[in-house]
DNA sequence: TGTACATCAGTGAACGCGCGTTCACTGATGTAC
DNA sequence: TGTACATCAGTGAACGCGCGTTCACTGATGTAC
């Protein structure tokens, strides 16, 4: 029965990524230890072999999802992230969306350790927004970071709030055509003190 | 052991309520029926007198909770609304706090009953927030519908990621300072494409 | 390189526990006369 | 108004079930010589 190093180092990775996406899709309470291995391929046993806890593997697997929709959102800039991301096609796919606006509200509710790796994840996120300056001043860059988690929240904020509602009511699709529409023009008109930060073409 | 009607109406409204804030602290998975009854003053058996199921209660419970944040936002005006929602004490007291903060990552996985109750609730909160109109024009009152839905969607993410994040966390407060801040702003200039709907005094 | 042994990823049964729900029972309330 | 009986909110034990976790076991991999 005993698998190379390197399959195993497979396996756990594999469980990781099953496990960002089950929890996604049913939120940390919603998914067991015996179904998330099933769903990986594994009997539940082997599960302690990997991690010592589910509430390790919680944390792991927001930081693996986390650093995931990172990743994607690189070098999109703001407006082409917000057009993306406020979006029916993203609202209906919780498994395979942003883990932000899938697990923040459980998150809330967990150990300093997840919050860790939320909070870590979330800066990452912010990085990858911010456009690839061309070395600004400090000012600059503080507008930048100002607009982008001003952007984010935002974000966060139409996407939750249309998932809570039923997947075919008008509010839901309200709610996000609303919102996209009018943080892209936030986008273009800039930020409450600076005059110009990023528009949707910087 | 019987109680009078009246008694038994007050008792059922009681464990609603209590619900409402429990589930809001720690999640509709959170929360057991039997810590709940106790939490109230009952032993657990007696749940089933009130309720069907608990999935019965958690649509009620939503609707209270909902119900109640329509309730206390009337007349705040938009501007009041943001400061009171978009700070630290919200954020830090969940179980007296927003039930659409609080629950809305949670109702997007639960049942159409929920998630209805959901809507409705939202919709009751975005009339309270709309200013008392002194009956405008269709075209003022898109804008100010508008403006609203696209207010409470930025509040909403800006505590809900917020408290994503370890409680001590610089970027916890960070959210909470520049989302307030750039929100107040937008009430201030106005929406996209309407010169200048509801402002931080309408 | 070949042999002997230790390691350990994965298996599947079993554990205690708390969950939502049911049920027989109690006894004050509500109702029919 | 007073009496007899039905109702039903609340009690607390019990139910089956799925949860996270443990454990003895397997057998291919990794290692020591």
């Amino acid at each position: 029965m005993r698998v190379t190093k390197e399959q195993a180092e497979q396996n756990r990775a594999h469980i990781v990524a099953t496990a960002a996406r089950l929890f996604r899709e049913r939120g940390y309470d919603g998914v067991g230890v015996a179904e998330l291995m099933a769903t990986a391929g594994f009997t539940h046993g082997g599960f302690y072999k990997h991690f010592r806890s589910k509430a390790d593997l919680m944390a792991e697997a927001s930081a693996s999802g986390l650093s995931q929709i990172a990743a994607r959102s690189e070098g999109l800039g703001p407006a082409g992230f917000v057009e993306s991301y406020v979006s029916r096609e993203h609202r209906d796919r919780r498994g395979d969306g942003c883990t932000v606006a899938a697990l923040s509200g459980d998150a809330a509710r967990q150990s300093a350790e997840v919050k860790t790796e939320f909070a870590a994840g979330i800066e990452s996120l912010l990085t990858a927004l911010q456009a690839p300056s061309d070395t600004p001043g400090d000012a600059d860059q503080r507008a930048a970071r100002t607009m982008v988690i001003d952007m984010l929240a935002h974000s966060v904020g139409a996407i939750m709030l249309s998932r809570a509602c039923p997947d075919d009511s008008p509010l839901a699709g309200e709610i996000l055509d609303v919102c996209r529409k009018e943080i892209l023009a936030s986008l273009a008109h800039g930020s409450s003190d600076q005059p110009a930060a990023l528009g949707p073409e910087a």
